[in-house]
RNA sequence: GGUUCCGUAGCUCAGCUGGAUAGAGCAACGCCCUUCUAAGGCGUGGGUCAAGCGUUCGAAUCGCUUCGGAAUCACCA
């Protein structure tokens, strides 16, 4: 980058020298130049044509001898209509390999006491079923989001809201009380969550036959669902809830505390974390205040059954309800209420809230609301939003029996990484631990990595089978060329070789080495872009670009064997830092790599 | 109907602050294992970037229109 900066600035002055006009650094278009031409950097001319008031080639041919005999770091240029292409000069490149080099944590803005505070909040499970595909994906990018702001410098407190409280969770206790003989997590050898869950569907199960015994006796559709007597007590079930029936609330308690039990198990597995769970059932209430306050400044209104509204028209927007006409509150109402607790707990100079894209509209309103009742980052919240996850076989409906399960879905994914490693011998002469780590490692990348290397903003299919190919745009590629350059450094290692800190800068390179060293210091611009456009994919496909051209360069190579010491050495180095940057950016994506393979 | 998002190779996806002949992988076919790990590499074929119009030196990228698809527009969360 420091490379790119330098030459800008030469050929701001060089334009302006050569045809007397100020230029800004904005106008400088400077790319990676295209594989099919000769040379590091290309600068598009077009702009200047203006200035110039000569054809593209002669301006290029102009621009390209001034910084040919000015700026020491270019050696050569080549012009191809409106295009400038620029060759560096090798020292260059080995300087600013030895810069990255020397940074062990190359690309990484490091966190300070200024640092700004993002609050990023992520996953927010509903206690009354575990986890789904969709979680995961949500999952994976708010972890991923988290490490990114870091990277660039923010200071991240995760989140998560869970949704404890509601009628769905009634339906669960309820049907357990009916049906679930007492069954613990612990009589039944089943995680807490799954145990709910299938209470959760058994309640479906025995509604529906309800409905249909109602219907069958000649009731119509609408008057079986509000004669239903299950349902009925499930609403109770919540009045009791809500009025802190002891009885009630207890199981609430026990079978909560099952649920969250079982989610550690899958978040740990998944790798995600949080600094901070706020728990509905403790924030419901709040955020009536705020609205109350924001009728008193007349900022809303209260229509006359007294359900108080917020006028959006102004905005292009609809009007929105805030309180019933009973003064319980709504969901928009809570999301306030849950932000005025955060920003008390935290200085918040930013909020992200990894939530689908099905609810886009309800965070364009919670932004204008947020604004209203007087939060400096209401109007500036991310609505990270992300697109379905589909299976092949179409939507994913929880009550039809087709969502896939988290942690089922995890388990295959490791378990088909230990078949396919036996399969081709990669785990003899390795201990039983090892084995293990190296199939979660590797299965786990793979689900992450294909789930993360789409673009969050569109709905993606994810193919179980073709999940698991391991070949092509995938984790394991990706975890495959660290490991091996792990094993050459390795072996480099038992054969005494000692790899410098510092290269000189005369050692003669190829050009595509070049190559690969302009591309690994893209890692940084990288980092700060996926910070700035809020996106994991673009690392994903960054580190995916970079391990394929490495494989590409060194695949007929044999770096050990290379005689030229210099070169060895510098080879050496090369892969080494491809596998600093390959481990830091999957570390972004919360993606482990192995060693070994 | 209003709003928002998406539409790129048979399939899954990159590329989008406008720049050169639109790129990968999968699938298909042909080569390469005495080779630092073949979970790999090389090659071949495959495209009216949904369609049209506009903006300009130049459009997959920006604007408008149309056509597909999705989401949302609840006193559900």
């Amino acid at each position: 980058m420091a490379i790119e900066q330098q030459i800008s600035q030469s050929i701001i002055t060089g334009i302006e020298q050569l045809y007397d006009a100020k230029v800004s650094a904005a106008q400088i278009q400077l790319q990676k130049t295209k594989k099919e031409f000769t040379g590091h950097l290309t600068l598009v001319v077009f702009p200047f044509l203006r200035i110039s008031k000569k054809s593209p080639e002669l301006t290029a041919q102009a621009i390209g001898e001034y910084l040919q005999a000015n700026e020491p770091a270019i050696t050569g240029f080549n012009v191809i209509k409106g295009f400038l292409n620029l060759t560096i000069a090798p020292a260059c490149w080995l300087t600013l390999l030895n810069e990255i080099n020397a940074n062990p944590r190359y690309g990484i803005v490091p966190v300070t006491e200024n640092s700004e505070l993002v609050m990023i909040e992520y996953s927010s499970p509903n206690t009354n079923k575990p986890l789904h595909l969709g979680h995961v994906r949500n999952n994976l990018l708010g972890y991923s989001l988290a490490e990114i702001m870091k990277a660039n410098g923010y200071n991240v407190v995760k989140t998560n809201i869970v949704n404890d409280r509601g009628i769905h969770i009634c339906k669960s206790m309820l049907a357990w009380e009916k049906w679930g003989e007492g069954a613990t997590p612990e009589s039944t050898n089943k995680k807490g969550d799954h145990l709910i869950g299938d209470y959760y569907v058994k309640f479906d199960k025995m509604y529906k036959k309800e409905l249909a015994e109602l219907q069958a006796a000649g009731q119509t559709k609408e008057e079986s669902e509000s004669n239903s007597t299950l349902m009925k007590e499930a609403r109770e079930m919540l009045l009791k809830w809500e009025a802190g029936d002891k009885a009630v609330v207890e199981l609430w308690t026990m079978m909560n505390n099952w649920v969250y039990a079982g989610f550690d198990q899958t978040y740990k597995k998944m790798g995600v974390d949080f600094d901070k769970i706020y728990y509905e059932s403790t924030t419901y209430l709040e955020g009536k205040d705020l609205v109350l306050e924001g009728l008193e400044k007349g900022v809303f209104y209260r229509k006359e059954d007294g359900s108080v509204w917020a006028d959006l028209t102004p905005d292009g927007l609809d009007h929105k309800l805030l309180l019933r006409g009973d003064g319980t509150s709504v969901y928009m109402t809570q999301d306030i209420g849950t932000a005025k607790l955060r920003f008390r707990d935290y200085p918040i100079n930013k909020m992200i809230y990894v939530v689908g894209n099905e609810q886009n509209y309800h965070f364009q309103v919670l932004a204008l609301l947020l604004d209203k009742v007087g939060f400096d980052w209401g109007k500036d919240l991310v609505h990270f939003s992300y697109g379905m996850v589909e299976l092949p076989e179409g939507k994913m409906k929880s009550r039809e029996g087709t969502v896939v399960d988290a942690d089922d879905l995890m388990d295959e994914m490791i378990n088909t990484a230990r078949e396919i490693s036996q399969e081709l011998g990669k785990l003899d002469n390795l201990t039983q631990e090892e084995i293990d780590n190296i199939c979660r490692v590797v299965g786990l990348g793979s689900l992450k990595y294909f789930i993360l290397k789409v673009d969050p903003r569109k709905n993606m299919t994810f193919n179980p089978k073709e999940s698991i190919d391991f070949n092509g745009n995938t984790g394991p590629f990706i975890q495959y060329t660290y490991a091996r350059i792990c094993s050459v450094l390795r072996k480099a290692a038992e054969q005494a070789i000692e790899i410098p800190t510092a290269l000189p800068t005369n050692t003669l390179i190829a050009e595509r080495e070049e190559n690969l060293i302009q591309t690994i210091s893209e890692f940084s611009t990288t980092v700060k872009q996926a910070g700035t456009e809020y996106s994991p994919a673009f690392i994903a496909n960054y580190i995916y670009d970079l391990v394929k051209e490495y494989n590409q360069f060194y695949h007929d190579f044999s770096i050990l064997r290379e005689e030229d010491l210099q070169l060895k050495a510098f080879r050496l180095v090369l892969s080494a830092n491809v596998a600093k940057v390959v481990k830091e950016g999957m570390a972004l994506l919360g993606i482990e790599v192995p060693e070994r393979m």
